[in-house]
DNA sequence: GAAGTGTTAAATCGC
DNA sequence: TTAACACTTC
């Protein structure tokens, strides 16, 4: 054998990996070497000849894990003849339905839509319903059908098991989504997963062919399966038993998208006989950083106790910095940051809850030339333009693409307005048939306005002249699509810089595309990569610092790791704890917490702006924080005011003052003493016992002194709107003793 | 009726 | 920062 897997492994680890026969289970707590597991184990099928590659299936959640496995795989045992398939469930879905998918009666070049296709359909059906979205958030609904789905509810049956306020109407929205996505020849990402289920289960002796090819199955992350993967599992095992699972509990973040950790917890039911191997030493983090997430996740009830151990030494002390805003907070970061990367390191971590912190980060590392690489937000293939030219693509091979169509029927404009496109699914809508033979019917019948037919005429004769491209290559086609649609030509009217970015990325993309040759398989496969795909990671691959959401860290390890923006509300999230879900958050923290190897940051900002919200509100510091050992941390730079920070308390007042006075507006004003170490430490610890309440409503502006008969000089942090003629007004007090965030209704004075 | 311009509100997590 | 919406202009 290439490998010396005895060496290589520790007993636990190298037991997992030469069990190949039967179910199972490896529970593996975070840094036990559980990607290092699975990849050793397939390497092992093949390596001691047990499995022919083509033999094994492993399954991911990300394309990013996919593809890591398939690189360490590769790095194990060189080129191989034939390779294992690894890839994502949906990926996997995707693929065995455009093989059969006619048998359900789809065609085999359906078109997969993602989650923006979703929003734009569910708009539309809102509107024509004459519902606003502001009554119901279009992402809500869209959360409700495809809880649905997973559940494999048909509309009606969601009618009858939910107990939703609006029920009747999301059931109505729901049925027409379907129709609409079906009409239009689409599945949607939850269809992947579900119509292979079906195909299975309609068609055992096709599960059973499939069950018989890849006689080893391995899936990653186990814990983040949902029902309709785990009966995906069930079919794909039908002809044999090799199956292994590799999962932790403590790290399952996707229960919103359906995942269930019971499905973990009962895999010995599922799969009776099934072995189950604990990997319980840690590889990755310090002794203390391993306490206080563990520390962290014995809050959570749900869950098999286990004891994570590690032989390294206690290392760092995990620092937290209380910053007072947003920017500060960030400041500090790229403060830190830069001393770590003088020292010569380079796994550095900014890890955040929501997607929208990223930016305060971005800004200060661009300012402070500090190169970063940000993980997710609007990748590539979310960018408009690149969206529009795939829309085009997929238009020219199936006008009946109703979703794609609508996104370029007037892109670049060509005189199809609102108007126009509402007659055009009138038409749809009473007489059946797509969008494409609506057009074909206005240009004949005329019955539209001479201009609306007109600009019908000439978007028809485009499209039906560029439909010859398809038996091109998807680059040669692009190129003369982007050409004969004068959508190039419109970007270079406009002449700005944003303009002259998406001219760019087309070009990236004419790039990617000229990868793919002629042919129905081709083309097909770049559109999917085009749809499954996550982000671009190219892009400053080397960087040494990564911006990401936690979501989006979970199997990563980096050396130190910031783990910011710890306030109640925010992470937790607000939605999360009003559901009542905080296990889930609290998972979600304990993943962030094991990321770091060496040294770990919690950051948290005292005020930060929220939901557009037109006044800074104040913040709680996340209640995790204080699920943390004490002993395990050290408070840091607690100095905060306005933009900056300041080391000393002394450096803090000098400044505070000198801001003060040059505020002041011949208000009363005198000295006063600012907070102390012990003072922010006591208010960290029960923040409560330090609120109090302007007695005395009056006028106040943002930055102005206030001067209050008992609690002293204050500064207005924020006035903001509360109900019809009242204004919450709330101020920092400066003096001794009272130095907490003060909020109180005053009566709004009108001019 | 379409296109261009200005304004305002909104924002979990992701295949 | 974006995207939907209202409003004006052609």
């Amino acid at each position: 054998m290439k490998i010396d897997y005895e060496r290589e492994l520790n007993p636990p680890q190298w037991e997992a990996v030469r069990h190949a026969e039967g179910p199972l289970l490896i529970v593996a707590g975070a840094g036990s070497g559980k990607t290092r597991v699975i990849t050793y184990k397939v390497a092992y099928l093949i390596d001691s000849g047990r499995a022919h590659p083509a033999e094994i299936l492993a399954v991911t959640f990300t394309n990013k894990a996919a593809r890591e496995m398939r690189e360490r795989v590769e790095n194990l045992l060189g080129n191989l003849a034939a390779a294992p398939l690894i890839c994502t469930f949906h990926s996997f879905g995707v693929r065995v339905l455009r093989r059969h998918a006619e048998r359900l009666g789809f065609r085999r070049d359906f078109t997969i839509y993602d989650v923006d296709d979703q929003k734009r359909l569910l708009r539309r059906i809102q509107k024509d319903l004459g519902l606003s979205s502001s009554s119901l958030p279009v992402d809500r609904v869209r959360s409700v059908i495809s809880r649905a789905k997973n559940q494999r509810w048909s509309p009606e049956d969601y009618l009858v098991g939910s107990h939703d306020f609006d029920a009747a109407i999301l059931a109505e929205i729901f049925r027409r989504y379907q129709t609409e996505l079906r009409r239009s020849g689409g599945m949607d990402f939850d269809d992947l997963i579900l119509l292979t289920v079906e195909l299975f289960q309609r068609f055992p002796d096709l599960a059973e062919s499939y069950s018989r090819r890849y006689r080893f199955l391995l899936v990653d992350e186990y814990q983040d399966t949902n029902s309709l993967q785990c009966e995906l599992l069930r079919l794909l095992t039908c002809a044999h038993r090799n199956i292994t699972a590799v999962g932790d509990e403590d790290q399952a973040i996707y229960g919103f998208r359906g995942a269930d950790v019971t499905n973990i917890l009962r895999f010995e039911e599922q799969f009776p006989g099934a072995r189950v191997i604990k990997l319980q030493q840690n590889y990755r983090s310090t002794a203390n950083i391993l306490e206080a997430a563990s520390a962290l996740v014995s809050h959570n009830e749900n869950r098999r106790e286990k004891r994570l151990w590690t032989e390294a030494g206690a290392g760092d002390l995990l620092t937290m910095f209380v910053a007072e805003d947003p920017a500060a907070e960030a400041e500090f970061v790229a403060r830190e940051v830069g001393r770590f990367l003088e020292w010569g390191e380079s796994g550095i971590a900014v890890l955040y809850r929501t997607n929208f912190q990223s930016r305060q980060f971005e800004e200060v590392f661009r300012r402070w030339s500090i190169p970063y690489r940000l993980v997710g937000g609007v990748s590539f293939y979310e960018r408009k333009e690149v969206r529009d030219a795939l829309a085009y693509l997929k238009v020219i091979r199936r006008p009946d693409d109703d979703i794609s169509l609508l996104r370029i029927i007037n892109e670049p404009s060509r005189g199809i307005g609102a108007a126009t496109i509402q007659r055009l699914q009138e038409h749809v809508h009473d007489h059946g048939g797509s969008l494409w033979q609506a057009i074909q019917w206005a240009v004949e019948e005329r019955t539209l306005g001479p201009r609306a037919v007109l600009s019908l005429k000439a978007f028809g004769e485009l499209i039906e002249g560029l439909r010859t491209l398809s038996r091109e290559a998807p680059a040669i086609a692009l190129d003369e699509i982007l050409k004969r649609s004068g959508y190039r030509a419109a970007l270079e009217m406009e002449d700005t810089e944003e303009a002259g970015d998406r001219l760019l990325n087309l070009q990236e993309l004419l790039t990617v595309a000229s990868g793919f040759g002629p042919g129905d398989e081709s083309w097909q496969e770049f559109l999917d990569q085009g749809s499954l795909h996550t982000e671009l990671d190219e892009i400053d691959e080397h960087a040494a610092v990564t911006l990401m959401t936690l979501h989006n860290a979970k199997g990563l390890e980096f050396s130190v790791v910031f783990l910011v923006g710890l306030e109640d509300g925010l992470f937790p999230h607000a939605r999360a704890i009003e559901d009542r879900a905080i296990e889930e958050e609290r998972r979600l923290c304990y993943v962030g917490l094991t990321r770091a190897k060496k040294k770990l940051y919690l950051t948290y900002s005292r005020r930060r702006r929220l939901y557009g919200a037109s006044a800074q509100g104040f913040s709680t510091p996340s209640r995790f924080l204080k699920e943390l050992p004490r002993e395990l941390l050290e408070v840091q730079g607690e100095f905060a005011f306005g933009r900056r920070t300041y080391d000393t308390p002394v450096e803090l007042k000098a400044a505070a003052l000198q801001s003060l006075e040059s505020n002041r507006k011949g208000r009363p004003f005198s000295g006063n003493t600012l907070n102390t170490v012990a003072d922010v430490k006591r208010a960290l610890a029960d923040r409560t016992e330090n609120e109090q309440v302007v007695e005395k409503p009056a006028r106040f502006r943002v930055g102005e002194l206030v001067r209050h008969e008992r609690f002293g000089v204050g500064q207005v942090l924020a006035v903001e709107p509360a109900d019809e003629d009242d204004l919450k007004v709330t101020v920092r007090f400066l003096e001794a003793g009272v130095k907490r965030l003060l909020q109180r209704y005053a009566r709004l004075q009108r001019a």
